[in-house]
DNA sequence: GCAAAGTGCTTGATGTTGTCAATGTTTCTA
DNA sequence: TAGAAACATTGACAACATCAAGCACTTTGC
């Protein structure tokens, strides 16, 4: 059951999705710089921010995580590996599972990840404090709403 | 002179940012399933949406505006004329460059593209119209802080 | 004018994803 | 225990990403 708002041209909702696309779009060279300095692709960067520091996790749940195909992750995960960022262990209670942990390299860079691309764009950045703090409001009633359970 | 809040450990715009990312990533799969739909790669889509009928575009500046190599958007608008979306034209006053123009099924498809992908995704969609209207606002002020010349 | 420098687009080499089908191994289930 | 399912990997292929030449054409400076 999908709800349509046909009786609007183009509703505030649908504003905000275009000015928000305008923003990443706009973003892209600040990312693509980010990654280069790291030496990461970006792939390799979102693989890395999933894994949590201390936290073994399975090919497949990072592949759900990443919304990509298990096949792809092998390749990403290889990468890590031969980077010394993360290490494959296979899994005790199930020998077809393999768990990848991060190194301590691999949690050092990804917290300079975290720190780097953590930082907001100059259009979200040159936001008053009011127009920020409504804006975390707004984004967080409308990840609850949709996530209900996280 | 850059403003740096160092006595907030995460400011209401990094949270913010945080979460705008968290929306993009959750969306990937629309995206991706509306592409595969209408039978697109994500930058040949873009580039769709880049040119606007009857708007004949350089290929350097399509570049610039995807913000990626000169080189990448050869093979781009080479598999756009393959699919008979677009057309590649020499232009009259610099026999060098060469602008692109949609065709008709071109244009079709464009605005097939932008009536999908420009569907809020769920966590959008679902915010009260006050809210919606609200990250409106912000994010107009937004693109307009950081870019005042368009 | 003309050589030199610069511009616009393309090509080629190489690496990282994306898809999808198939395989090997291990576990679950009937 | 035989068959089905699950997990990770592999292989084949297409699409992009970068970067370094290359070619055709313009512009510049002498």
């Amino acid at each position: 059951m999908t709800c349509y708002v046909r009786t609007m041209p183009t509703s505030a909702a649908h504003e905000a999705w275009s000015l928000f696309w305008r923003i990443f779009v706009a973003d892209k060279p600040r990312r693509l710089a980010v990654m280069a300095e790291l030496g990461l692709s970006f792939q390799q960067a979102m693989a890395l921010m999933h894994l949590e520091p201390g936290e073994p996790m399975t090919m497949s749940t990072l592949a759900a995580g990443m919304h990509c195909d298990n096949s792809n992750v092998t390749g990403i995960v290889d990468r890590l590996e031969a980077a010394d960022l993360a290490r494959r262990h296979p899994a005790e209670h199930d020998r077809r599972v393999k768990t990848i942990v991060l190194t301590e390299k691999g949690e050092a860079l990804r917290s300079e990840v975290q720190r780097r691309a953590g930082q907001p764009p100059q259009e979200i950045a040159a936001l008053s404090l009011e127009d920020a703090a409504a804006l975390r409001d707004i984004l967080a009633r409308a990840v609850e709403h949709a996530a209900p359970l996280t």
